[in-house]
DNA sequence: AAGACGAAAGTGGTTGA
DNA sequence: TCAACAACTTTCGTCTT
C-alpha cells in the first residue's frame, strides 16, 4: 500500500495556451513556464508528496518535502521567513527567559527588514489588490497568478512608473484572463475595478505592446458558455450557439466583427431554435452590446448560413 | 405593453498618406 | 497629423404579437 503513488509529478510536454513545446521546468525555482507565451503551469508541477517510499514513520517525517508551494501572488512569492510567535529554539526547547527580549527585537526586525523597501511595498499592496479585484470577478487561482506575473514584469521593465497602479492592475488582470482562454469584457473588468474603461485599454495595449504578450484576438466561442450561463441557457444551446459560429466562420462573416456581438447573436439564434427564446435586451446586457448590434449580426447569419428559426 | 425592427446620426479607434 | 473608414452605439418612430 504504501509508497507506490508517492510520486505524482504529471508530465507536460505542451503548453495548453498556445500549444507549443517549449516547456521550461526550473526545478530550482519551482517553476514551470511556456517559454512562448509565459504561462504559468504551476499547477500541474509542484508536488508536495513525500519524496520516496517510506517504511515507518521517522523515514515518512524525513523525507517529506517541506514548504507551501511557491505562489506569484505574494511580493516574496511566498518563499519569505517567518519567525515563529512560539518560544521555542530550532530544537523545539523553550527558549530561557533571559534571552526573551533578544528574540523579540529579532523577530522585530526581521519583519521590518522583510517589506523593506517602498518597491517592495508597493507590490505587496498592489498585488494585494489584484486579488480582490479578481475574488470579486470570481476568478480562479490560475488567472490571478499569470495576471501577477503579467504584472510583476511590468515593474521589472520599469512600465508602471508614472501609472495609476489600480489601472495597470486591472489592465494584468484583463490580459491574464485572455491569456487563460477566459476572456471577460473590458467593461465588465471596468466595472468590477470601478475605473474608466477607457484607461484600462490604455494600459493594457501598453502592457500588452511593451511586453510582447502576442494575445490573439478574442473569439466568440470563447464568450458563449459563460453567457450562456448567465442568460441561463443550457447545454444545448451553447453547443447549437458554437455550432452557429463555426458556420459563421466557414462563410467569412466574422471577420472584422465584435466577438462578443457575434456571440450575442449566435445565442440569440441559438436559443429560439433550442425552444428557449430569450429577448434581444436579455442578450444585449449580459454580452456588452446593443440590440442594435444583435439585429444586424443575426440577420446577416441567418440569412446566409440558411438558417431556419423556427424551433 | 413588450418586443422587434430599421433608419439616421454620433462615437472612438484604426489605417494610410 | 489628418482624413477616411468600418464597426458599433444611441436614439427614436413604427410595426408585430
Amino acid at each position: 500500500m504504501q509508497g507506490e503513488s508517492a510520486v505524482q509529478i504529471q508530465k507536460i510536454t505542451e503548453c495548453p495556451e498556445c500549444s507549443s513545446e517549449h516547456i521550461s521546468r526550473d526545478y530550482d525555482r519551482g517553476e514551470v513556464l511556456c517559454e512562448k507565451c509565459g504561462l504559468v503551469l504551476d499547477d500541474y508541477f509542484i508536488d508536495e508528496g513525500p519524496e520516496w517510499r517510506a517504511f515507518d514513520s521517522a523515514q515518512r517525517d524525513s523525507r517529506a518535502r517541506t514548504g507551501a508551494p511557491m505562489n506569484y501572488m505574494t511580493h516574496d512569492k511566498g518563499l519569505s521567513t517567518h519567525i515563529s510567535w512560539n518560544n521555542r529554539d530550532a530544537y523545539g526547547r523553550t527558549i530561557p527567559n533571559k534571552n526573551r527580549g533578544q528574540v523579540y527585537r529579532v523577530r522585530k526586525w526581521h519583519r521590518r527588514i522583510r517589506i523593506s523597501n517602498a518597491s517592495e511595498r508597493n507590490l505587496a499592496s498592489a498585488l494585494r489588490e489584484l486579488d480582490r479585484l479578481a475574488s470579486n470577478m470570481g476568478l480562479p487561482r490560475s488567472i490571478r497568478e499569470t495576471s501577477a506575473v503579467i504584472y510583476r514584469q511590468g515593474i521589472e521593465r520599469n512600465l508602471i512608473r508614472g501609472r495609476n497602479i489600480e489601472t495597470v492592475i486591472a489592465a494584468s488582470l484583463y490580459a491574464g484572463c485572455r491569456k487563460c482562454d477566459l476572456p471577460r469584457t473590458l467593461t465588465e473588468v471596468a466595472q468590477a475595478a470601478e475605473i474608466d474603461e477607457k484607461q484600462i485599454g490604455r494600459a493594457y495595449r501598453f502592457l500588452s505592446r511593451e511586453l510582447g504578450l502576442k494575445l490573439m484576438p478574442t473569439r466568440p466561442e470563447e464568450y458563449i458558455n459563460r453567457f450562456c450561463n448567465k442568460l441561463d441557457l443550457g447545454r444545448n444551446v451553447e453547443a447549437r450557439g458554437e455550432d452557429i459560429i463555426s458556420k459563421a466562420n466557414a462563410l467569412g462573416l466574422t471577420s472584422g466583427k465584435g466577438p462578443t456581438g457575434l456571440a450575442a447573436a449566435a445565442i440569440y439564434i441559438a436559443a429560439i431554435m433550442e425552444g428557449s427564446p430569450r429577448t434581444q435586451k436579455a442578450i444585449s446586457d449580459v454580452a456588452g452590446v446593443t440590440e442594435v448590434t444583435i439585429r444586424n449580426r443575426y440577420k446577416e447569419i441567418a440569412e446566409k448560413a440558411g438558417l431556419n428559426m423556427v424551433p
